[in-house]
RNA sequence: GGUGCUAUCGUCUAGUGGCCUAGGACAACGGCCUCUCACGCCGUAAACCCCGGUUCGAGUCCGGGUAGCACUACCA
């Protein structure tokens, strides 16, 4: 009988939730919604020296805000920012496991599989200093200071002493371990090169990653273990400890991710790298408490989540087809371990900014306006409907790739230009400008409010559609009779509308900014521009 | 150093022995559209790491090199 799918997420709280995991997580989203199975969040805290405040609340934010739902654990209680554990596996911090590490810790020690070290981690740098590849293994143990070399007294005494210890984990030697790895296949480590772990550190009363995270998986009953690839080389140690619990009927299934790697150079993506080229490595922007620095996220710099979905999932995993356009649900039809590639993948943040290009496109005129709210008060007192600014954002959204660079392609609507710009006049204000103007005013004026606003629906010479505005009707004939040329007087006129050569169309601009404000900007332009 | 993983255009990738004259997308470049800047559309350039082997036939399978990456903590 096929087992139910279980995977689970399982972050450290040691900082801002890296786009790397933020992928690994939504792989594991994809895999557990296409088999009906359950996603688990579990926070592993047993590093207690690297804990940082607020991250944990950050990961499940971000997970949040990516659509990446979590069935069971630690989630964020829908709508708001608060913090909810569900489901009967937990508690799902494993600072708050301890009880139970501490038990299986037992029975490791007690069935031979693992034993107590009393080096300090001074006498394991003094060795690593004086013997080249030290090890703590196999051939090196019975030279150490542990309960395989010391007397059980001894050793009783030392732990009542107040005496700091570790639990390792004992590593037979000579052992071929093999590993199935779903997206690699068999994998085979031989068992002399691994060293024996430490599993537990009295000195904080935590296990370590090790085992922490196979007591875990085992008791939440995880079914598969989609993670970094960075975990592939303690994977048969993972192996070796599902076997000595006596696990190994229900061990779970590997499958290691290929790593996301720096955009130019060599290595896996950092957060330098982020800083360094220009852009967030994290999904929501982060104050780091603890070391008091700011990181830039995918959320603040206008990015849309599913834009932020559809690129991670491409990173690393790609469909049958041709197809790049992936909606969370077809995603979750779709993929497919076996589908993922094997080798890292350089992070393209360029593709990154086509796919929010394309999402922005498939928003209507009105949630665009509506997320460029914000925005758009942040810069000006905004005295236009939100259907105006629909209206207006509806002229130039396919023109940016972000929300927020909307501002630079609308500014000049709400704001008439106080100058311009100098290229733009250079190349298209002309000695005859002034003139031209002049007469444009006139002719303008004679336009009534209504006729101002009228256009309507027309084909051009290749049987597309177009607009045409009664102001081409009025505009055009009197270009065409004086022979002025349509791209001297629309260009001059546009700087005065607008500041520079750029904009939508130029009756666009004038149906919005309305009668009264064109001509009153005309005007001033012929003031303040002298050649 | 040791161990493991990986290897197709600049980048992400398609490709599972003949459909490959190696396909798509991003980026680049050129053109068209046009009152401007963009968008869009059309097009161009661009890759099978190397050497052997298996086979009638290899990007695809095998071996060896090489290179890149990861791991090698009382971090995860």
């Amino acid at each position: 009988m096929e087992r139910r799918v279980r995977v689970r997420f399982a972050p450290s709280p040691t900082g801002a939730l890296h786009i790397g995991g933020v992928r690994t997580a939504l792989y594991n989203y994809l895999f557990a919604r296409q088999h009906g199975g359950d996603m688990l969040l579990r926070i592993e805290d047993t590093d207690s020296t690297r804990f940082v405040p607020g991250a944990e609340e950050y990961i499940l934010e971000a997970l949040d805000w990516l659509g990446i739902g979590i069935d069971e654990g630690l989630r964020m209680k829908k709508g708001t920012k608060e913090i909810e554990a569900v489901g009967n596996h937990g508690p799902y911090r494993q600072s708050e496991r301890r009880e139970i590490y501490h038990q299986y810790v037992k029975q490791l020690l007690d069935s031979g599989h693992a034993y107590i070290a009393f080096d300090t981690p001074e006498e394991l740098d003094a060795k690593r200093a004086e013997i080249p590849n030290f090890q703590y293994d196999a051939r090196s143990r019975m030279q150490m200071r542990n309960s395989l070399t010391l007397p059980a007294d001894e050793v009783q005494r030392l732990i009542e002493n107040g005496e700091k210890y570790v639990v390792r984990f004992k590593v037979e030697p000579d052992e071929d371990v093999h590993v199935h790895d779903l997206i690699r296949g068999e994998v085979v480590i031989n068992s002399n090169i691994l060293d024996d772990k430490v599993l537990y550190k009295s000195a904080d009363d935590l296990p370590t990653y090790h085992l922490a995270n196979i007591v875990d998986d085992h008791l939440m009953e995880i079914s598969h273990v989609i993670r970094g690839e960075e975990w592939l080389p303690s994977a048969p140690l993972h192996v070796l400890l599902y076997r000595a619990f006596g696990w190994e009927e229900t061990m779970p299934e590997f499958a290691h991710l290929p790593l996301l790697l720096k955009p130019d150079g060599n290595g896996k993506l950092s957060k330098r790298d982020g800083d360094r080229l220009g852009f967030p490595v994290f999904p929501l922007e982060f104050h780091n408490q603890k070391d008091g620095t700011i990181s830039s996220g995918y959320r603040e710099s206008g990015y849309l989540p599913e834009a932020v979905i559809n690129f991670l999932a491409l990173l690393g995993w790609h469909g049958t087809g041709d197809q790049e356009m992936y909606s969370m649900d077809e995603l979750i039809k779709e993929f497919s371990l076996d589908r993922v590639s094997k080798s890292g993948a350089k992070f393209d943040y360029e593709k990154g900014k086509w796919f929010n290009h394309q999402y922005l496109q498939l928003k209507s005129d009105e949630e665009i306006a509506e997320l460029f709210m914000p925005i758009l008060e942040s810069n000006v007192k905004c005295q236009k409907s939100k259907a105006e600014v629909a209206k207006i954002v509806g002229l130039v959204k396919d023109r940016v790739n972000f929300v927020p660079e909307l501002w630079e392609q609308v500014n000049f609507f709400f704001v008439a230009p106080t100058e311009y710009d100098e290229k733009s006049l250079k190349k298209r204000w002309k000695e005859d400008s002034p003139k031209h103007m002049q007469e444009l005013l006139a002719l303008l004026g004679t336009v009534s409010e209504e006729e101002w606003h009228l256009y309507h629906e027309d084909k051009n010479e290749n049987g597309e559609n177009i607009m045409r505005w009664h102001l081409d009707d009025v505009v055009m004939p009197w270009i065409a009779e004086h022979e002025y040329g349509v791209g001297i007087v629309m260009n001059a006129f546009r700087i005065c509308l607008v500041g520079a050569a750029r904009g939508p169309h130029i009756w666009n601009i004038t149906d919005i900014l309305g009668k009264e404000e064109t001509l009153c900007r005309v005007r001033t332009a012929l003031e303040k521009i002298q050649l």
